[in-house]
DNA sequence: CGTCTTTGACCGGCGC
DNA sequence: GCGCCGGTCAAAGACG
């Protein structure tokens, strides 16, 4: 079965991160790095280099600066849509990355996601799955892989914006009303949240 | 029986 | 133009 079908009933907020993305109370998350894409400026937050953990975001033909941590054809995967074909272009929106050490290939995040691909791509020897959003109408797509150079890690990638609520909506909810303005360590974690309302 | 996963085939972009 | 590669489709099977 599908392991993302919901939401931890067991969530903790038990650091800053956290509060973003709340499905990630499970894994080993200790440093975010954004790039919101916008205006030139990539906005890049790296709050600790060495950490186990990199959040990657931007825009649909952003600069992927900040997609150093994948691979150079990844920075550039929602330019091809096979949607296009009659014409018509669509946008895709944002795109989010993010490396996390688990032991889990698939983080639940609150969506249900339905598998339609799996490859094994160059220099990883290890399986890239492709998801969908299950929801009707949705069209977010999320990648997870194994880190190729340490198996320990999973990259999963989130393509474009939920149209409807997740059913951890509650979750995010709690977490804006709780958030600290006058902590200048959660500006970052606030933009994010704000970019990525689970609408 | 409906939903989901698996998996080979197909398609389009890109580099040479 | 050709081959490689990544992304997607869709039929078939598994599973509840």
């Amino acid at each position: 079965m599908n392991p993302s079908q919901s939401p931890s009933p067991n969530l903790t907020f038990l650091s800053d991160e956290k509060t973003i993305y709340p499905f990630m109370d499970n894994y080993d998350f200790s440093n975010l790095m954004f790039d919101v894409g916008e205006g030139g400026n990539n906005g890049l937050i790296q709050e600790e280099p060495s950490s186990p953990t990199t959040i990657v975001t931007g825009e649909s033909g952003g600069s992927g600066s900040a997609l150093t941590t994948l691979s150079k054809k990844e920075s550039t995967f929602n330019c091809k849509n096979r949607g296009s074909k009659d014409g018509e272009t669509k946008e895709v929106g944002h795109r989010v990355a993010i490396r996390t050490r688990s032991q889990i290939d698939v983080m639940d995040d609150g969506y249900k996601w339905r598998k339609y691909g799996k490859k094994s791509v160059k220099n990883n020897t290890n399986k890239r799955n492709y998801y969908k959003c299950s929801s009707e109408g949705c069209m977010v797509k999320k990648r997870v892989e194994r880190d190729g150079e340490n198996a320990a890690y999973v990259i999963t990638t989130y393509e474009g914006v939920h149209n409807h609520e997740s059913p951890s909506h509650v979750y995010y909810n709690d977490m804006v009303l709780s958030f600290d303005h006058d902590n200048p360590s959660q500006h970052s974690l606030l933009r994010s949240i704000q970019k990525f309302p689970p609408s």
